[in-house]
DNA sequence: AGCACGCCGACT
DNA sequence: GTCGGCGTGCTC
């Protein structure tokens, strides 16, 4: 169909890829925008849709069209680089623009919520002046809240903040108090603090990215940890915000937003706002809508925060650029970081990586020319490089995990008063519970697992579906006693504690820190001081400085040695330079003790010898001769059901219906995943590679839209992953 | 995703 | 005789 009139193509919150056609609201059509919401009628219901574009046509006879029911925004939702950003990434990462749009928005704007916020306030009724003016005898409470209103309104929040929610029901009851609402208040700025003195070297860096700030240009700040990296982003943001922009930082731990805004809220004059899944419905949204105003010029978020609309954007910032938490890894699969350097080039601004072990693709990119790297080789305290030493567990049995020259070290740097840190990429008290007897292994019956031991609730659990059971007394086969194998936190901390009781240890790990608040006291207990070993997994890689650690000491480091996935070296490469960066930050040198059974592995080797540079250099080496990533391009099928010939039928059908010329294309499997079944369902996937991305897109595109037409395909679940960070 | 329609088993 | 199981199909 033609036609003179405007037709709306709305995208609505379903995982359809399907654009819905309807006609402007009744005299509304003139001022429909792209990016506004609209509330339409879906067969039988009411559902809040977006704008995606507006035509003069549709393939639907117009009396197949519906009117839509109301344009609930007055402008769009995001600012137009935002939203382009977004449709691209639907496009890029083949998932459907409807959820990709509603994953962008709070939950109140999803659920057709007014874009404007206002607060509930209270003042003083006529009535209520009148009855004051006789001074009427009122509770102490009730008093309290009269005079903290005064002549004035006082929002709800602030009453009850006050503790003063009884006297208000009470109040409000005789009718002395009214409500109001009045416009959401504007997010509070800072004192504004002056910072350090830089260093030379963050002077350059600072001074090359600020000469280019106005345009795009991606810079990779490699800077070895407590090289001040966080100052550097300060002075580029203090720059944008003096010529009246803005700048978005990511972040890769919700854990890392409260101390990082705390500090940008120091320094700065303006309003900072963080954004980050774990927050509530509400402070989201007030966080989002300060943003999207502009009243919060910057904005320090997760993953998602890229999203964010910012009407006047100046710079971005990616903090631990390396970090595998900027890939989403289910749904929507999206990669934050890679979002962020296209979000700067669309709005033609700076984007700043940042990491001291920066990922082999940005590495690639900096030699490629694409990137400008720079470099902050020096840690701004007086501490030098810390020593790294490798412990051969094959000459030095270990005791429950921990080796004699281990536990001599840590002896020796307590006795120094110095502060030690044990990395354990693994939780619980031990991986395996095994029958001396007959070699019964306790498995998980949903999953290819082994089941874990956690000692201190009595109780085996699958860290990969979270089944749990009781501990089994005796071998379910032949009834000898059992024995845990292996080492995990629980039993690391347990050995500690025996061996050096006068220590206090903090464990943190995903079993002990629980709630908010959590980490923050485990941590704290550590920067002042009163505890002396610190051990925990890799939540402990992430951030956080203690300037008395003197010693690390990494356990298990074997794991990632031989890991399955190509990028197994590489992870683990960052995870041992960003833990062992987490000593000697303060004015004493550090030590470094990796426990292996190999430690003659070229990666570890490298690694000491040569440091990360050296380490990525030779990765990418290895990658660019094995035709991996950022030497060719992937994207996988993947597929889980109930039953194995479901799953591969399903992917062996996906992989007839692509053309069998393909050319610079490979298309490999169908491979069972590596842990096969999982919470009780078959895993597999195809493995899509070719040396050119565009060629990769135009593949996917056409034969996604063949693959989702497949019978098989409603009986299972599916999905595409753009980029995968893992293969296996 | 919702929601309806539709055709076969155990219950007020 | 109906309630409801979830397979199939559609929504502008």
């Amino acid at each position: 169909m033609r036609t003179d009139s405007i037709i709306l193509q709305v995208v609505l919150d379903t995982p359809l890829r399907r654009r819905f056609d309807y006609f402007p609201p009744a005299g509304g059509g003139a001022h429909a925008i792209p990016g506004q919401r609209v509330l339409v009628r879906l067969g039988k219901r009411r559902a809040v849709g977006v704008i995606a574009a507006i035509s003069d046509r549709s393939d639907l006879p117009a009396a197949r069209l519906k009117r839509a029911l109301e344009i609930i925004d007055a402008e769009p939702l995001w600012d137009p680089v935002t939203f382009a950003l977004l449709g691209w990434a639907a496009d890029y990462y083949h998932h459907p623009l409807g959820e990709v749009l509603f994953a962008a928005i709070p939950v109140a704007l999803r659920e057709g919520g007014s874009a404007q916020r206002s607060e509930l306030a209270w003042r003083l009724s006529g009535s209520g002046i009148e009855a004051l003016a006789s001074t009427p005898r009122l509770g102490i409470r009730q008093q309290q809240l009269i005079e903290l209103i005064g002549d004035d309104s006082i929002s709800n929040e602030a009453i009850s903040r006050a503790g003063l929610g009884a006297a208000l029901k009470a109040l409000a009851a005789r009718g002395w108090l009214e409500s109001l609402e009045r416009p959401e208040p504007a997010p509070r700025a800072g004192p504004g603090r002056a910072g350090p003195v830089l260093t030379r070297d963050q002077s350059a860096a600072c001074d090359a990215i600020a000469a280019a700030i106005g345009r795009y240009g991606a810079w990779l700040l490699h800077g070895v940890t407590g090289s001040g990296k966080t100052e550097v982003y300060m002075r580029l943001i203090e720059r944008v915000l003096a010529e009246g922009r803005g700048a978005l930082v990511l972040v890769p731990e919700i854990a890392l937003t409260p101390q990082l805004v705390a500090r940008f809220q120091e320094r700065l004059t303006v309003p900072v706002v963080s954004l980050h899944s774990s927050m509530a419905d509400g402070a989201r949204f007030a966080a989002w809508r300060a943003a999207a105003t502009g009243a919060a010029p910057v904005v320090i978020g997760t993953r998602s925060a890229i999203f964010t609309p910012m009407p006047a954007l100046g710079l971005v910032v990616v903090d631990e650029e390396h970090d595998p938490s900027y890939k989403q890894q289910d749904g929507f699969r999206y990669s934050a970081r890679d979002l962020a350097v296209l979000r700067a080039s669309r709005a033609g601004v700076a984007v700043v990586l940042g990491s001291a072990t920066p990922s082999l693709e940005s590495l690639a990119n900096a030699a490629a020319g694409r990137y400008t790297k720079l470099s902050l080789p020096e840690r701004t305290g007086r501490a030098g490089k810390p020593r790294v030493g490798v412990i051969d567990l094959r000459l030095h049995a270990a005791r429950d995990g921990l080796s004699q020259p281990a536990l001599a070290a840590i002896e020796r740097h307590l006795a120094a008063s110095g502060q030690v840190l044990v990395f354990l990429n693994r939780r619980g008290y031990a991986p395996t519970l095994f029958c001396p007897g007959c070699a019964w292994i306790a498995p998980c019956t949903a999953c290819d697992a082994r089941l874990t031991v956690h000692l201190r609730h009595a109780r085996l659990t699958c860290h990969h579906c979270g089944a749990e059971q009781a501990m089994p007394y005796g071998c379910p086969r032949c009834g000898n006693e059992l024995r845990p194998v292996g080492e995990g936190t629980e039993r690391i901390e347990a050995l500690l504690a025996q061996l050096f009781p006068s220590a206090p240890l903090v464990r943190v790990d995903r079993d002990v820190i629980r709630r908010r608040g959590d980490i923050e006291r485990a941590l704290n207990s550590v920067v002042d001081g009163h505890a002396r070993i610190l051990l925990g997994t890799q939540m402990l890689t992430k951030g956080h400085d203690f300037p008395d650690v003197t010693l690390v000491v990494v356990l298990a480091a074997d794991q990632g040695l031989f890991g399955a996935d190509f990028r197994a070296s590489e992870r683990l490469a960052q995870q041992i330079v960003q833990v062992a960066g987490r000593a000697g930050r303060g004015d004493r040198p550090g030590e470094v003790l990796i426990q292996s059974a190999y430690p003659e592995h070229p990666l570890l080797q490298c690694l000491i010898s040569e440091g990360y540079e050296g380490f990525a250099i030779r990765a990418l080496e290895e990658r660019r001769a094995a035709g991996w990533p950022p030497w060719s391009h992937l994207a996988l099928l993947r597929a889980d059901g109930p039953t194995r010939d479901e799953v591969h039928g399903f992917l062996r059908e996906a992989q007839a219906l692509a053309p069998e010329e393909r050319q610079r294309l490979r298309l490999l499997g169908p491979a069972p995943a590596s842990m096969e079944r999982r919470a009780g369902r078959y895993r597999a996937q195809l493995l899509l590679e070719s040396p050119a991305r565009a060629t990769l897109q135009r593949f996917l595109s056409e034969w996604l839209a063949r693959v989702e037409e497949l019978r098989i395909s409603r009986r299972l679940r599916w999905s595409v992953d753009v980029d995968p960070i893992e293969v296996d």
